[in-house]
RNA sequence: GGUCGAUUAGCUCAGUCGGUUAGAGUGCUUGCUUGACAUGCAAGAGGUCACUGGUUCGAUUCCAGUAUCGACCA
């Protein structure tokens, strides 16, 4: 048979099966009306990104759930693809563009821009895909889709020109969040608030023809130039006489009037607050209430305009600082107060944004939050962990209206068309070069919409929506959505209502969220930092497989987990145990051994088989229910415990003569291999290749089921009396620096001789012994003799070198005196009343049971004291 | 300010329906060329389950509050 190397090596391995799973065809799914279908659309990486760890971690939960789901004989598409990613893209060719030629993306104008992003996009956007295979993603390849298909734009278009018809899309003037670096408008969710010290302004307006001022305060000096208003509480006694009086703006000398509105916190600051309406979002719906004039100061990269007087062409923190010392100048500042307040950043290029008004696409959110509310709120969307629909439901209902419209050229371009010459404007799914009107040359919209809007629609425009194909209403709805919880608002909420809107229903049943993978130290990993861990470079360390483990094991779903590569170590070393037992197993195997469970089993055989059913029900349950975690630790446990460091143990004696052991071993193995494979793909599949059952890939074999009259329950209890034996006598002997040479005589003092007897092999071969007796003879005591009580026995080790009375005298007194104290504590329980009326029978019955045994081990642990004396 | 989460071994984390002698990995100590594996085997030390109350026969687990840390929203 196949004689493995000593140590398992990824690189021989992983790439060899990964190209050969392609070549076959295994990942590829088919619309196949006899299976149920499984489908899970990838969260589409950025088309120019790099693989990092959130990407590996959310791929690996994935393929886990992809792979199990094919094993159990359902369907399962994990549809892969790309995002266009606009600001991001565009950013990264901008910069290449600057560096490289010198050039900004005007020098080129659009046209020239976008065919060198085309090529970018040519040049990298395999890269990220490549990536993911090296993880071993089964992804169905031959359904690959990018956000700017052809087909995919024409959904997008569609699903633009429906909204639009229904009155849910608009365009309207309204305070937008600006970014003056990426000089584009922003939707709310892409801007990230950050705490900052900052200062507290006050300042006069003096009141017109009259020595009075009015002391207002102010975070942001600059937007001063923009005032149109300053506004009191309608109650506040101390600006009552001054509500429709005029204020001398400073600086600007302009006439402002003090108006009265109920939006104004009495509390805050002075009580009187400036009103900019072109420049805060609160400030422009009193503006609208009181129609005060809309004054825009800032160019589009953040200098001040020709409207803010000598300030013209300043940058806005240059333009404050020059404000604020004109004030003082003019003693017209009262005082400066340090203050921290939340300041909006850019999400791709952390700038800070600019709140400004702008002529901007939008979607009417109200129509479309109330479906996607119900749905989560009903279950027919299911989050995992639950916690996150709160986040999601309080999300939904303070949402307000999508701002759409991106000043970039990268995307796909809004279809509006504008007749400059009638002014006519046209919203059409076909380009429109005629103006209906007056027949005049139409030009479209210059901007392009929100990626997160095309990422929207990802689960049903990647199967061909809008039209009906046989692929959407097979694997339409999907199944499971797996994502970061940083995603929520920008993705999974806009895909939810843009599925139930566009599809009718919703996209997903499922969203399982999990957290960000972190630094050792809990940093989230970053580029500025610099603290980012390659998954490549752990793969090509580690192996793939060593990877997965680690991102799928030691956490619980929707929280954040530290990268240790301590951790991936281990995880490595876990995947050399299975190689080494399956080398142990292939070494030991006959000519022809068949891998089919034999018929006559020993005690140890059904036991082995008995626990593999039990982990292959828990681990199918923990599957069930999104604990991959726990699924994979308990399989863990039992490969390296119990199979590895029990059963193979068990199982040697009987190798050379016994054909019945092999074909346990290749049974009990083939079906851990199965269970596991999920996980660690890769060894899986190179193990059951040398496997005699093995007839294609492990990927596609049966998944390994629970099977009730397998579970031996009588044989594991006897197994683990002897088990239990055997650690005691092995800590005694390790405790009494017995040298594993030094075999000993046993004397087994038992009323479970047959059990005991069964286990005499086993005791010569893991627990130093040469002779065994198992009685129920008392008087069979050895003298001098080392005892030792373990559950169901008592063990005498004759040795009388070895015996210091003292100190066994004194190690069976503790022994008492611990279980005197289990014995008080389960004796309290049961003689507490409320407690054998209340509880449930099983749990006092259970409490009876441990009594029993300890009393019974007690009674041994004195036996041997007396034996001592 | 609002909401949510975390607090368990030196470190990183599990702990499902309230009943376990509270677990794992790693680190530490001791001993081992044991029929595959030193990326290993065996044994061991290490815990006031953050704190205070409450519910309960029984609380690491449920509830309330406090403290500290973190996230999200405004």
């Amino acid at each position: 048979m196949k004689n493995l190397e000593t140590k398992y090596d990824p690189k021989q391995v992983e790439d060899r099966i990964y190209n050969g799973w392609e070549e076959k065809g295994c990942f590829h799914a088919k619309v196949n009306r006899n299976k149920k279908p499984f489908t899970i659309v990838i969260p589409p990486p950025n088309v120019t990104g790099q693989l990092h760890m959130g990407h590996a971690l959310d791929e690996t939960l994935q393929d886990i759930l992809i792979r199990y789901h094919r094993m159990k004989g359902e369907e399962a598409l994990w549809l892969p693809g790309t995002d266009h990613a606009g600001i991001a893209t565009q950013i990264r060719v901008e910069e290449f563009l600057r560096k490289e030629e010198g050039l900004t993306r005007y020098d080129l104008g659009r046209e020239k821009f976008l065919e060198r992003v085309w090529d970018w996009k040519k040049k990298y956007g395999d890269t990220i895909i490549n990536q993911l295979k090296k993880l071993g993603s089964s992804c169905d390849w031959e359904r690959e889709r990018f956000t700017m298909d052809e087909r995919y734009s024409k959904a997008v278009r569609e699903v633009f020109v429906n909204l639009y018809e229904k009155g849910l899309i608009y365009q309207g003037s309204r305070i937008i969040n600006w970014c003056p670096s990426c000089t584009t408008a922003l939707s709310d969710a892409e801007v990230d608030y950050t705490e900052q010290a900052g200062h507290f302004w006050h300042i006069k307006y003096p009141v017109k023809d009259s020595d009075e001022y009015v002391v207002i305060a102010t975070t942001r000096p600059e937007t001063l130039l923009g005032d149109t208003a300053v506004a009191v509480h309608p109650d506040d006694k101390r600006y009552s006489d001054l509500i429709g009086k005029m204020l001398v703006l400073p600086l600007m000398n302009r006439e402002i009037p003090v108006i009265a509105d109920e939006y104004v916190d009495k509390e805050f600051g002075t009580g009187a607050v400036k009103i900019t309406p072109a420049h805060d979002p609160n400030d422009f719906e009193v503006g609208l209430r009181h129609n005060l004039e809309q004054i825009k100061i800032f160019n589009d990269d953040a200098t001040v305009n020709e409207l803010g007087g000598k300030y013209a062409g300043m940058d806005r923190y240059a333009a404050r600082k020059q404000i604020v010392q004109d004030l003082q100048q003019l003693g017209l500042l009262v005082k400066t107060e340090q203050h921290t307040h939340n300041v909006g950043q850019c999400y791709r290029c952390s700038s800070t944004v600019e709140p400004i008004i702008s002529k901007q696409w939008f979607v009417k959110m109200k129509p479309l939050a109330k479906p996607a509310l119900d749905a989560v709120v009903e279950g027919k969307v299911k989050f995992v962990p639950e916690r996150f629909s709160k986040i999601y439901i309080n999300w939904m209902e303070n949402v307000h209206d999508w701002c759409i419209s991106r000043q970039l050229w990268w995307g796909h371009r809004i279809p509006a068309f504008f007749c400059p010459d009638c002014n006519e404007m046209v919203v059409s799914k076909e380009d429109i070069t005629v103006c209906p009107k007056c027949g005049g040359k139409m030009e479209q919209d210059e901007d392009v919409l929100d990626t997160w809007f095309s990422s929207a629609l990802w689960p049903f425009a990647t199967l061909g929506w809008p039209e009906k194909t046989d692929d959407l209403d097979y694997f339409y709805p999907t199944n499971v959505l797996v994502t970061g919880y940083d995603i929520i608002f920008f993705w999974v909420a806009r895909m939810i209502f843009s599925g139930i809107e566009h599809t009718g229903t919703v996209p997903f049943d499922t969203v399982f969220i999990h957290g960000i993978v972190r630094d050792s130290q809990g940093r989230k990993m970053s580029k500025s930092l610099g603290n980012g861990i390659d998954p490549l470079e752990i793969i090509d360390k580690y192996g793939a497989d060593a990877l997965r483990f680690t991102l799928a094991t030691g956490n619980s779903p929707g929280n954040d987990m530290r990268f240790y590569t301590e951790r991936v170590e281990a995880s490595r070393n876990f995947a050399n145990k299975i190689w080494n037992a399956s080398r142990f197993v292939l070494m030991n195997l006959g000519e022809n051994a068949s891998g089919i469970l034999p018929e006559n089993l020993e005690l140890e055989d059904k036991w082995i088989v008995g626990r593999l059913n039990t982990v292959a029900r828990e681990v199918t349950e923990n599957l069930e229910r999104f604990e991959l975690g726990i699924a994979v630790q308990k399989l863990y446990d039992f490969i390296w415990d119990e199979f590895c460091d029990w059963y193979i143990e068990l199982v040697k004696p009987r190798l050379g003569s016994d054909k019945n052991p092999q074909n346990v071993l290749v049974y009990v193995l083939s079906n851990i291999l199965k269970l596991l494979h999920p996980f660690m793909p890769f060894i899986t599949e190179e193990i059951f290749s040398y496997l005699p059952l093995s007839k294609g890939s492990i990927m596609v074999e049966k998944w390994c089921e629970y099977e009730e009259r397998q579970l031996y329950p009588a044989e594991t209890a006897q197994l683990e009396l002897i088990m239990g034996a055997i650690k005691a006598i092995r800590n005694i002997r390790a405790e009494m620096n017995v040298p594993p040479s030094k075999k000993a005589t046993l004397v087994i003092i038992t009323e479970e001789k047959e059990t005991f007897s069964k286990g005499e092999m086993f005791f010569k071969k893991l627990a130093g012994a040469n002779d065994v007796i198992v009685t129920d003879d008392k008087s069979l005591i050895p003298e001098n003799a080392v005892s030792l009580v373990s559950e169901g026995a008592q063990i005498y080790i004759p040795q009388n070198e070895l015996v210091d009375k003292e100190k066994e005298i004194a190690r069976l007194k503790a022994e008492e005196k611990r279980l005197i104290n289990e014995i008080k504590r389960v004796e309290s329980k049961l003689s507490n009343e409320g407690f054998i009326k209340k509880a449930p029978p099983e749990v006092v019955a259970q409490e009876r049971e441990k009594g029993e045994k300890y009393r019974d081990m007690l009674n041994k642990v004195m036996d041997g004291l007396e034996n001592l004396k």
